[in-house]
DNA sequence: CTGTTAGCGCCTTCAA
DNA sequence: TTGAAGGCGCTAACAG
């Protein structure tokens, strides 16, 4: 059924050699030569066997994505910038969804025992030290997506920036007591720095302007609606409380949005709300928030590795992406803005 | 650096044959002969190189998956059921992502011409009768999840009985005047009929009391918040407009909670709405729907392919899923009906 | 420029 | 029960 090199030499009457070689671009045959393979190729409607061809090659001519949290949008959406550029390339994609830190563990660990990839993608988690060193022994050429670090090449938020953007906003409106709400700085230990980069930036907006940090406007907690809802009472709850809050993420802000709704405080009104990252479901409720360019870093993070794969260089690139203030209704002046002035 | 069998069988003592039949679990090697092995494998660390065992086997031994709108939550749900059962087999995954009608017949196509899967699984999609005829050509053993037909086993919810569960449970609160948004039954030709079964479960639990079928109550338009939206409102102008409306999505029945909002009726003292699928956000919302098992049918398509894979049988297997009732805020008596009573 | 040939690493006969 | 050898389809080195 399938046809082989063979078959297609044969019809063209040449040897498999030079067939391989217009397969592959080479230079080296006569545009005679080539068009009559070129026709034998059509005429047998001939794919090569790409496993043949890996074999042969001693290349896996796939690309590895190892990637966290699976079923979140922003992760999706990085995952479809993956598979967009790949599409169009000989390589395969093969995706590691990692829940648990032992999966996490396991699937480094079998990425380089079983060779199976050429080149890793790294989704929103940071290679500890000796992760690093083991893909390099392997020889498996990494780029990270949307996390820093000091070991591979990378595509990222600048995320301080992106904090400083959020909290100027607020200060903007005239805030001057600004919460702030993020997941841990280095959830489930998967290394991703981005909450503690948001963090730096807020600390820095207001030190710019020489607001006080107040500890007690600073919380971290699980990444969930749920726990930024309690987290947000508790700010409520204090004797000067923030009139707005900052929310490293918009599933946290949507938390301390409900913690208002429950507390009778109006939005923006009584308390003023900013999200990050710009999922989905925040147009819907009508959240101001701080865009990220998502598919965009799976793009980039992509062509990126291919680059690399290609002229096998080994300086770090690091490529950081914008992000926006996405303005709608969640943020506004502090009620008592007009009494104070 | 990676070791061959060659050296398996080097170390061992043995020929390389003898290693490959260990390897593969032939009974014929004795239990001495399979220990000797065993531990130069242990000792060497040693991984078979899966490139060289397909070419061998003339097998590809990767499962590919095509899923339209892969961006949507449920069917991430699905992916990942897929993928976790995927993770402990031999087997690799091959995603397509289907968003144009053109990416559709080109993934059909590149599918059975390149011959890069052994199995195949359909998300949410019918084969076309062309389709499937190619599919069986090329040899490749397919199963369905999330979508009915005649060609090939599948997986897939009982959707003319969540659609008529959805009714009853409007018609129990006390519900006559019901109406019905969906997408198209056939959207985006991509060929799935969950739709229609919806909505033939409304219509056939509306005939099981006698209720009448109302052409002006029953409604199809773009699967999106903003189209149902817009038909909500059209049902609120009708002159005796309906009291509950069954959204065959979640997404569609955020639109109509819009509308309502927007038309000052309130849920569900003034409209009872009940959606289909329960997503993520439909908790948050406080929607009542229909749950249907989204990972489930993920793990049991992928475990039915797979027992194809190894019987050879092509008997057409049928699995349903049963599907749920969620029952939340935005059900209860139709206004009026103590009035009528 | 082009044909021939030796692997790539594994599985599977075929003898022994 | 086991070893040796041929072949899966392709690439690359070698000779011409």
């Amino acid at each position: 059924m399938a046809s082989t090199i063979k078959d297609v030499a044969k019809y063209a009457g040449v040897g498999v050699g030079t067939v391989s070689r217009v397969l592959n671009g080479s230079s080296l045959v006569s545009n005679e030569t080539r068009e009559k393979v070129r026709t034998a190729i059509r005429d047998l409607d001939y794919v090569p066997n790409t496993f043949a061809r890996r074999l042969s090659l001693g290349k896996t001519l796939t690309i590895g994505v190892i990637a966290p949290w699976f079923t979140r949008p922003s992760v999706v959406e990085r995952l479809r910038g993956i598979e967009q550029v790949l599409a169009d390339t000989q390589y395969d994609l093969n995706i590691f969804n990692i829940e648990t830190i032992e999966r996490r563990k396991r699937c480094f660990a079998d990425i380089v025992r079983y060779g199976k990839v050429d080149g890793l993608l790294v989704v929103s988690i940071i290679p500890n030290e000796e992760e690093a060193k083991k893909l390099k022994e392997a020889n498996i050429t990494t780029v990270q997506i949307d996390a820093r670090g000091y070991f591979f090449s990378q595509v990222a938020i600048d995320d301080i920036n992106g904090g400083m953007d959020a909290t100027n906003h607020l200060i903007a409106k005239g805030h001057k007591n600004i919460g702030f709400i993020s997941d841990y700085f280095s959830s489930n230990s998967l290394g991703n720095n981005s909450q503690e980069h948001r963090f730096i930036g807020y600390k820095q907006a207001l030190e710019a302007i020489g607001l006080p940090i107040r500890s007690e406007y600073i919380r971290q907690c699980p990444h969930s609606r749920e726990m930024a809802r309690q987290n947000a009472h508790e700010f409520f709850a204090l004797p000067d409380p923030p009139t707005a809050v900052f929310a490293a993420s918009d599933t946290q802000a949507f938390g301390v949005m409900e913690a208002a709704q429950e507390r009778g405080l109006q939005i923006p009104k009584d308390l003023s709300v900013i999200g990050y990252d710009d999922i989905e479901i925040s147009a819907y409720l009508n959240l101001t928030t701080i865009r990220q360019p998502l598919l965009e870093t799976g793009i980039q993070g992509t062509e990126l590795l291919l680059r690399i794969l290609a002229s096998g260089s080994d300086v770090i690139e690091k490529i950081i992406l914008p992000t926006d203030v996405i303005e709608r209704g969640t943020t506004g002046p502090p009620r008592n803005l007009n009494i104070e002035n």
